[in-house]
DNA sequence: AATGGGATAGAACGAACGTTCCATTTTCCC
DNA sequence: GGGAAAATGGAACGTTCGTTCTATCCCATT
């Protein structure tokens, strides 16, 4: 029995319970330290859910949510899981103007802290932009002819570079066929020589537009390779050679432009494209 | 019974419960007004307590509670608790509002269009959370330490990679001096066996965490490098080696995390950076 | 390789839950 | 003031919950 004890040194409040859970984390036996992760991971699910819910959903017996708790000295865990409700309770009163002033005070006292905010606001005004900017019949129709390409063909370069390169994790994680443009100097022009029109493109442009991109998507269009493109004007070099392009304007802090629009726009390009494919994949097999 | 009609006019999130309470509750028989009271007074006591506590805390039978909850056309308590119990999961202000603005455009008419949607949500959600989850101090350290540092090395593999790309393109446009660890497999070692306590490293890692980038920034912490991190988890294998570390949880959609929240965090953290030593220069100058 | 102690999985249990049902009371219209 | 309809209280139901208990597993130590 890990001491009963007197009840005095029970975590009353979240945050010591926090602190207690992350002293001991080293200590604790394998799936009670599953437990302790997921728990700070997410503290809404233990407020809410069952001990069977949340026991699935952290691959655990629910008996091991009980032993877990009394191992903080808690009787059970419906008595762990209050700590997790008040937590939520007591941060309800006025949460708009609240939230709105715990941001302005905490951050901007600091230097740094105005920055920080800067992005975080500019990263939401460009996602709230994205889904006016872009046609959804025009998205639907750039991941008809991605998901139809045999080997996809990211072209980005410099700032846009990030983009392609989530993408190329991602589509290596979904089984999708691809070829990474720009990595490395020199052999791009034979890598882009392999193409044929059963590919297709997808190529990232933000001004100032980097003229290796253009002229790269230029290529594969003059020999018919499909491209799909990514820029942030209609003047962008870009947009002549493609079959379908975004138009998608990120808005910026200090002059330095946010991504977090464009991120989300490649995700959701990147998993509409995995998913048709697996759609189309199971009508014909079937 | 109260009429059991389409699904369609229940109120689906707590605003529109609240409105529809407010409309009714005039005409609602004493013991029903006496619970719409008490909820709309409480909504808390409804989102935690059982069906139990809660009517003798209103001063009604446990049935007048259900009964409550079928007048509004739910199905019965359990349903409407859940209203109450979202009302305080996503406590972040305007979210709902950004949501419905989503669902409200013609994106979801489309197949891929829910998937689009879905992103975009969830980059919203990860940069409501960050403001709250990381801490201006700790903020204002980790770029105390960088900037400082003469020579910053980043860490990041696979997932966290575009994040570390970002970031080495801006550090090369801001004249900031970097290594980018993690592009060459092999010379990577070499380049850290560099490092010295006079510069500082940056590491991103994302649960399932890549065992490279923890046993890079142990080693680097090992020589006395001041390591600054940003990860997922009080648990992260990277939390032990750093000085400084930052946990942000990506908001995701099908299990896909955002980038959108992590992508901010660096932007603001490079752009501090730099900020930062361009102050420090005009001091030492002047 | 054997042993001992702690950790775990899973079945079993009693308590508490939300819901339903029906007798009773209240309300409102004729 | 009588009667029907609506509203209410409270008991009973089946379900699901958190917890307990025990056989088994794992791992360290010898």
């Amino acid at each position: 029995m890990p001491t009963p004890e007197t009840t005095t040194d029970v975590p009353q409040d979240f945050e010591a319970l926090k602190a207690v859970i992350l002293e001991r984390k080293a200590q604790l036996p394998k799936r009670l330290k599953q437990v302790a992760a997921y728990s700070l991971d997410n503290p809404d699910e233990i407020a809410f859910g069952t001990a069977a819910s949340i026991a699935t959903s952290a691959d655990v017996q629910p008996s091991t949510l009980v032993r877990f708790a009394q191992h903080f000295g808690f009787e059970g865990f419906s008595s762990l899981q209050q700590i997790f409700r008040a937590r939520l309770r007591e941060r309800t009163p006025g949460y708009e103007e609240r939230l709105k002033a715990l941001r302005s005070n905490d951050h901007s006292k600091l230097e740094s802290g105005s920055i920080f905010n800067g992005f975080v606001a500019a990263a939401h005004r460009s996602l709230d932009n994205i889904a006016t900017s872009v046609d959804p019949q025009a998205f639907e129709r750039a991941v008809d002819i991605l998901a139809k390409a045999d080997t996809i063909y990211l072209i980005a370069k410099r700032r846009s570079y990030p983009i392609s390169s989530y993408m190329a994790y991602a589509f290596g994680k979904l089984k999708v066929k691809y070829q990474h443009v720009g990595t490395a100097a020199g052999i791009d022009d034979d890598m882009l020589a392999m193409a044929t029109k059963q590919d297709a493109a997808f190529a990232v442009s933000f001004s100032p537009y980097a003229s290796e991109s253009a002229s790269q998507a230029r290529l594969l269009a003059s020999r018919k390779v499909p491209v799909v493109s990514l820029t942030d004007s209609a003047f962008s070099p870009l947009a002549e050679s493609s079959k379908v392009w975004f138009e998608l304007v990120e808005a910026d802090h200090a002059g330095f432009r946010s991504l977090s629009a464009s991120m989300a726009f490649a995700m959701a390009l990147t998993v509409a494209i995995a998913e048709k494919r697996r759609r189309t994949e199971d009508a014909a097999t079937r």
